[in-house]
DNA sequence: CGTCAAATTGACAAGGCTCAAGTGCCGTGG
DNA sequence: CCACGGCACTTGAGCCTTGTCAATTTGACG
């Protein structure tokens, strides 16, 4: 395992100790999982639909989303994901996956087999409840993106993708939310917020014109992180980040 | 507890003990749990957003939403649920809700204090992970949900959640999917699709002109259920019915 | 038989999509 | 160092799905 291993360890002890109350024997058990370290290209599917999964999913570093397909062949994209983010815990319990979970940057992720962390969930409660606690926010999250995508006019809907991706990166201490540099393309986002490309194109014309956002093309920043928030009635509590 | 707790115990043990191995102390201690059953009318909140929540609550009879509200007023139904539903196992992790919960019909519910829950889950791991699968499942429903919302128009929007609902029926055992009768309002279904009673009201007279369900109102049936999965685009993969 | 909520229908407006063309940027190879 | 190619971004025109507004009908229930 060695020093590189016990960095993996600790942005995974840091992840469910952040909002848990872990004892020193629970981050012991922690450490002592076995996991692989990958550096792996932007594009790279890490969970297919359908596909048998059998390890958990650890990005250390780099930018992820998960997404769904129509049969007709749309892409929904679901939620994204920062550094530090367990990208599949639900596969502890479904061996078959419901869903894609893809790289939107280059990234290094851990994967940790499933079989010595479910033998850790029954073992050590609170470490269970640490996961646990995760997929809830994780269900949270879901849960204001359905109303998102199905109440919110485009602008505010785009918006407040940004606010809530600002949010989660500025928390994993990726970058300053004002600083904002998207790993994702236009693409990526009309797929999160349900528009087409062009239109997410145009949305994004009307925020710099609002004065909200600035830059060009992917290289944009916001230009008013209060007024983003208020355009986009954007409050943060369905992240669960306190307590 | 008595003879009636009796029957509502019963009911939380079939949904922990079905996809799940609990021992016969696993049992005893959900028995064990101390329950407050209510009858509630149709439209009673039983969560309201914002508001601190103490108590479990299990849905025994009877249909249940959760929803959540745009700051323009605009509703949107994240969730349907049936009898034997756990309505909101969230909050044995966070205090404050971020979601209303309200009854669609006469529903007998029990309510279960959350510290009495919360030791039962830290002293016996296979309830926990009962519990913790049941609230996963809820999560893979979120992610269709935002698929449905975000990438399908609204026929088949509309048929996929009409499927999702009469599935979920036939599964609690209320009735069969052939013979689904609605206990939501057109309302109901706009709020979940994201879509105008208006509209819900056009895209049903499709549905029907297709062949797919007949009656009219409320008091409809599924006339093809196979037809309409197909229709819907339909797979009930991601609501883990199996293993 | 009156009342009220829900369902139904029509006419019109608008937000977002489709199709299509063009621009800018950056990495690669000559 | 420059030319080329590819990908993402940008913009325009016209159409279509869905929303809005408003009136009417239906059905359940007292």
């Amino acid at each position: 395992m060695g020093i590189l291993a016990t960095e993996l360890h600790a942005c995974l002890a840091r992840k469910l100790g952040g909002r848990n109350r872990l004892s020193g024997d629970d981050i012991l058990a922690i450490e002592s999982l076995p996991l692989r370290e990958r550096h792996l290209k932007a594009g790279t599917l890490i969970v297919d639909e359908n596909q048998i999964v059998s390890e958990l999913c650890l990005l250390i570093e780099g930018f992820a989303c998960r997404s769904k397909v129509t049969r007709g062949g749309s892409r929904q994209i679901v939620s994204f994901h920062v550094a530090g983010d367990i990208l599949d815990i639900q596969h502890l319990f479904f061996a078959q996956a419901d869903h894609n979970v893809q790289l939107i940057s280059d990234a290094k992720v851990a994967f940790i087999p499933m079989e010595p962390l479910r033998e850790i969930v029954r073992s050590r409660p609170e470490v269970a409840t640490a996961l646990w606690r995760d997929a809830l926010v994780d269900a949270s999250i879901f849960r204001e993106w359905v109303l998102n995508v199905g109440r919110r006019p485009a602008p505010v809907r785009v918006s407040h993708m940004l606010c809530e991706f600002a949010t989660k990166c500025e928390t994993a201490g990726v970058h300053t939310a004002s600083g904002l540099v998207l790993p994702m393309t236009q693409d990526h986002i009309a797929d999160a917020a349900g528009l087409t490309s062009v239109h997410v194109n145009r949305v994004l014309r009307v925020l710099r014109e609002l004065e909200l956002i600035a830059g060009s093309g992917r290289a944009f920043r916001i230009a008013d992180w209060a007024g983003l928030q208020r355009f986009a009635e954007f409050r943060p509590n369905y992240l669960h980040l306190a307590a």
